[in-house]
DNA sequence: AGTACCTCATTACTTTGGCTAAGTAAAATG
DNA sequence: CATTTTACTTAGCCAAAGTAATGAGGTACT
């Protein structure tokens, strides 16, 4: 396959600053959660829930990009806090399902209502064209995270 | 004109999707790091050191987002290795001045190219029209990434 | 000048959030 | 029916970042 070299430095120079860009996003979005008692996984694990429906623990750490064990825990945590059902699978009983229960939606509803009081603060920082890039560049994003990976596939 | 509250609802979409995009993305970096023997926000330190010149812990720690300890430990780290050269204040003898080495620079070259193999595999999951919106998206974060925080409180 | 306060960096300790390795139970395969 | 594979879990570890307290150097106010 022939590689167009002559975007490739343009590309690095973008993915240098996006890497550190997001690094530091993600040291932000740690101190400012919206709900002080999850942590940004948790969060984004009740997200997925939401929007893909009940999900086994593996399935849902593929997505997340965890290791198995991790979403355990994770799922656990949630469990404690009633944000989740955790229910064996009806037809294989090695895999469980877990679900969102009410009190998940509820606070999933809060926090959206946070996230836009924040926004609207936030908005001003940003012009329209600033904002319309973001939205270009988001379902990007989501696609680069769940690209496969040329070198890091050994097994 | 036109208030910008039109499109909050668009936007907290994309701010969702962003952000577990980026949450699952920083977990993809540390393990993929170009540099086996640098965490992602050391690298990051650099890359700041590099486009800024020389600059104090404290300073440092602000522009990546992280409490001021933490910063000592980094440089600390990156001093033991050689990358980074550790000064005190000509004028003020509490502050102190932190600049990369010659070595720090070859590094980052060495670290660039290995980045740019990596972009090459990677190309090739992503289109041109891909490319373009992450470049343009890139500043935007980084003004994101550093935006004052309104509810942000200083505690 | 001296005292009170403030700022920058550091030291010591804790928390967090992920990983690997090993274990158990259930299903698939021969 | 024995073996291997798959799915989740348990246990223990480690790296990175945070908080609280310390110290040393400046600044301001009478």
């Amino acid at each position: 396959m022939n590689m167009p070299d002559l975007s490739q430095g343009e590309n690095a120079a973008a993915v240098n600053s996006l890497r550190s860009a997001i690094l530091r996003l993600t040291r932000r979005l740690r101190h400012q959660r919206v709900d002080e008692s999850l942590s940004p996984t948790e969060m984004s694990v009740l997200g997925t829930l939401f929007r893909c429906g009940p999900l086994g623990p593996g399935e849902l750490a593929r997505k997340e990009h965890v290791q198995p064990p991790s979403m355990t825990r994770i799922v656990a945590m949630l469990e404690t806090k009633g944000l989740v059902r955790l229910e064996p699978h009806p037809e294989d009983r090695r895999q469980k399902v877990v679900s969102q229960t009410e009190q998940a939606e509820a606070m999933l509803e809060e926090s959206r209502r946070k996230r836009n009081a924040w926004l609207a603060e936030l908005a001003g920082g940003l012009s329209e064209e600033e904002w319309d890039t973001l939205r270009a560049a988001a379902p990007v994003l989501e696609k680069l995270a769940h690209l496969p990976m040329p070198e890091a596939a050994p097994r």
